[in-house]
DNA sequence: CTAGATGCAAATTCTTTGCGGTCAA
DNA sequence: TTGACCGCAAAGAATTTGCATCTAG
């Protein structure tokens, strides 16, 4: 656990959300100013491999690295591409049930809950109404 | 609608899988051999607008292509990246139910079943057990 | 004609890799 | 001294864009 990837994890975990690499770079660059943007990649690679997060490969083009490894759901806001965590168990039984309706060996699932975050809400009222 | 773009849609439809759009490109070149990548993103695009095609930004890296706009659940094959439907009306009332969860105002929500598809369930089982 | 669409090549964006130098055990 | 790791720059993969040409109305 080197000093960058300490300062990686520490930072991860204080966020309320998940963030990309490039904004984990930006974040970590306050404390590591001379951090390059390929060792974020490569130490959030490394975080995975030892299972201290994940990476969520969601909404898509970009991932977004999460500090809780145990499956949950997510809400990802359509605006501003936002992505944390819903407060519920994951509902196991699904896998179960699906596996009586397709062929597939089912290991897992995933779900995304997709809306306005609780900023891009009001903003977005401000922009439907101007001034009146 | 032009040649190109019909010959797409055609043969997204034929489909009982979601491809991404290299391999879009690839099945519609045995009709158009002349087309060219870009044209396949451009047409997958503009298709989308029309409303005759969705996009599905899952397993991610790449996307997949789906001539099913309604919303619907997908089973992913975590071997060979396959994606196809899930015979089952979405749970609507999951969002109900989460909107009193979060913040978020929610208009929509995503689910992906994660496992092997009946070919690569059968690959593996060969794999693990060669010769006997 | 002309507006939109195409094919090709170059550009972008996100991510990974190669390499020489650095640091801790 | 050694092996893992770093920063930088270059390479890769997926997708998008610029541009000259073509085509249907």
């Amino acid at each position: 656990m080197t000093r960058q990837r300490r300062v990686i994890l520490e930072e991860l975990r204080k966020l309320d959300f998940h963030p990309t690499a490039d904004e984990v770079y930006e974040i970590v660059r306050r404390r590591l100013p001379r951090i390059s943007l390929s060792t974020v990649y490569r130490d959030l690679e490394v975080l995975c491999d030892y299972g201290e997060i994940q990476v969520l490969e969601i909404g898509c083009s970009k991932k977004h690295f999460d500090p809780e490894t145990r499956s949950h759901y997510h809400a990802r806001c359509s605006r501003c591409g936002r992505v944390e965590n819903l407060p519920v168990e994951p509902f196991t039984y699904l896998e179960r049930a699906f596996s009586d309706l397709c062929e597939y060996e089912i290991t897992g699932h995933r779900m995304e809950l997709i809306g306005l975050c609780p900023v891009c809400r009001q903003q977005k009222g401000q922009e439907e109404a101007p001034g009146g």
